[in-house]
DNA sequence: TTTTTATTGCAACTATGTTGCATTATATTT
DNA sequence: AAATATAATGCAACATAGTTGCAATAAAAA
């Protein structure tokens, strides 16, 4: 982790995240880039991209891998922005939401992480 | 939903569930089962009886499909016990946690439901 | 420019879960 | 108890997400 050569792969990924305001899922950006990459490099970037600090993951609806861009000076050692998210239910968009949820104390054991996926309908599909 | 038959397959699942403290995952059993039953059997079962409100399931680690047995009063059209659950990334064990998370409000969207999911090492891990 | 090594593409594979359909078992009706 | 209706099962085939090994390629360093 660290080392990352300037590749069309990781300059394009960087791109699609840059201009989405929502997580995206890893199947979203295969069919969508597949004319130009590879999934497995699709997957491969996206995992580097993670270990560096750059995007986050979470599971979303049906187990599915969504990535999003860390914004609170996340480190490949640190990921300082554990939020929630909110997938709809309707359209499947999933979106960070600014909030920290404050973690229980669990006795005798260890919390490394957690994630927390709330689902419902979206501001657009509520009409 | 509703209407269930006394089958085998029915009645040695939710012995299973009954015989244990954790929650188990739909390949767990399956791999333990499969001599008796067929996965497709095992899944629709579980299906079922998550419809019907006497089990309940949730992801777990890699979106793995995982159940326990509801406590507090689960119907087919209401899961009263959306507890947080925790996963030990040692062991891969998989407990319901027994305390309740305050949602926040979310304007503009509907909730549905939530899922929290707390990862790290668990009382046996730790030693 | 040459060399090193990270990155890529490809094919094959794994794993979880689903679907359609014919067969079997359970429950209901007569 | 036998006949009927229908829910549950097994099987094979499929769908999808993600992974692995390896040879070829491209980026960075020497």
């Amino acid at each position: 982790m660290g080392i990352i050569r300037k590749t069309k792969s990781v300059e394009v990924l960087l791109n699609e995240f840059n201009n989405s305001s929502s997580a995206i899922s890893a199947t979203k950006l295969i069919s969508k880039l597949n004319s130009r990459f590879n999934k497995t490099t699709i997957y491969r970037v996206l995992d580097k991209l993670e270990d560096d600090g750059i995007l986050h993951s979470f599971l979303g609806k049906n187990g599915l891998k969504w990535y999003a861009k860390c914004n609170n000076g996340c480190s490949p050692d640190f990921h300082n922005d554990i939020h929630p998210h909110f997938q709809c239910l309707d359209c499947g968009k999933v979106d960070c939401l600014s909030f920290h949820i404050k973690m229980p104390e669990i006795p005798n054991r260890i919390i490394k992480f957690s994630q927390l996926l709330i689902q419902g309908k979206c501001e657009e599909c509520l009409t």
